[in-house]
DNA sequence: GAGTTGGTTCGGCCGCTGCCGAACTATCGC
DNA sequence: GCGATAGTTCGGCAGCGGCCGAACCAACTC
């Protein structure tokens, strides 16, 4: 069965407490460096230094040296949809009532970056709105970009490739591990994250996958897209 | 960092020869025995009985008591969608050159279930004749069926759900590691698959997820769908 | 009843690997 | 040059966990 072989040694790399705990930090779409990642993962650099080289050595990863430091980050979108995936199975699993709740986990609940787009309670709020406005369609197992969406987008300063002939559907479902419910990936959901945060109606908090919504942004959201902006608690 | 938490204990459980073999070998999409796994994954069975306890208690297996043997399958599409999605990146990062072949590799490069749907050469096949005509548009990020395969599909024996209000997708892409390719997954590649066995044009291999291409099925294959089979080898 | 088969539990062995500290290299600023 | 910071490599320790054999249980056959 060599099938398998090589799936083991993925799912092990992912299987360790401190190599997961940096993925889900470079989850957040940033690149992160080799000390700051040992750092969250509570480790020494040593340790770390050892996890990293076997993250990039399974192509996990991707380094790029900038003056001292080696910053990390996910090697590609496909990496990206494999912990999304595994983190949804988990979610699933864990039991729904006993949720051990922090500041920290508060802050990441309502709103964070989930590789290259939103994810948390506003995430799915945004989601809610353009699939409400029939701009987007969001299901189990796929999702579409309207041509009303296309043209809201646009408006919106996102970079939407037009349909070309092959009609690529740049927009897909990401089911949130804090709500169980779908949030807007793919192109069309990091287009979105991007403009946002280039308004500057979200920031996001150093050292965390979580984002803020700013006063201008709770405005934009009730203004142009048209909702309620879900409460920060 | 809760969040990282139950990610790893998936991940982990994944990470092991044997539980790897197991889950592959269940990725066929049929329930299997405790001692079936056990001689699968080439462990005794007592070994096999603690990884499947481990599995179930985890939810990624489901077990059904018949008479005496106790059945083993995946617990649902979203860990079989997680599995894909980890041996898809598994598959891109081993070097493409040697692949060790062997007689049951060969068989399972061709034709393969993949959980409910069709793999290998012969799922990308059908995959593409379904595209050319039109049928169904698939793509990076997600999959759709158009109306002319909706209507196709109705013909040809399919329980396709009619376009509700929601507009849900069943159409999803699926990436081949064999193929490195996408074949069709969701509710319409299960659909295809189940139609096919059904009329006797494929047979399930026993003891493997192979799947044999029959006399019949080559030619339904090309008075049908409108394709070449690809060569067996 | 006795024998067979499918499966689980228990105890113990052994190897893998995650972890650290210390030594080392490399790059930067002074 | 010196010192500081970022990161890697190495040796050694310790613990987790996968594996098996043997005992055990439960269901079925004769």
């Amino acid at each position: 069965m060599v099938a398998a072989a090589n799936m083991v040694e993925i799912a092990a790399l992912v299987g360790d407490t401190a190599r997961a705990t940096m993925l889900a930090a470079l989850m957040g779409g940033q690149a992160l460096t080799s000390s700051e990642l040992a750092g969250l993962a509570r480790v020494t650099r040593a340790t770390a230094s050892e996890h990293l080289g076997k993250l990039t050595q399974a192509r996990l990863l991707a380094v790029t040296q900038k003056r001292r430091n080696r910053y990390y980050r996910i090697a590609s979108p496909l990496v990206a949809k494999m912990l999304e995936s595994i983190k949804a199975v988990a979610a699933l699993e864990t039991p729904p009532r006993y949720q051990p709740r922090s500041a920290q986990d508060d802050a990441l609940r309502f709103a964070r970056t989930c590789y290259d787009h939103l994810a948390g309670r506003l995430g799915v709020a945004i989601a809610d709105a353009l699939v409400r406005k029939r701009y987007v369609v969001l299901s189990d197992e796929g999702g579409e970009l309207t041509v009303a969406g296309r043209r809201f987008l646009s408006g919106f300063g996102s970079v939407i490739m037009p349909a070309s002939g092959s009609r690529r559907i740049f927009c897909r479902p990401c089911l949130d591990w804090s709500e169980r419910r779908y949030h807007i990936a793919g192109h069309v959901g990091a287009e979105i994250c991007r403009c946002c945060l280039e308004r500057g109606w979200l920031v996001r908090q150093k050292g965390s996958r979580a984002i803020r919504l700013t006063a201008v942004g709770q405005r934009g959201l009730r203004q142009v897209f048209g909702m309620e902006p879900p409460d920060m608690r």
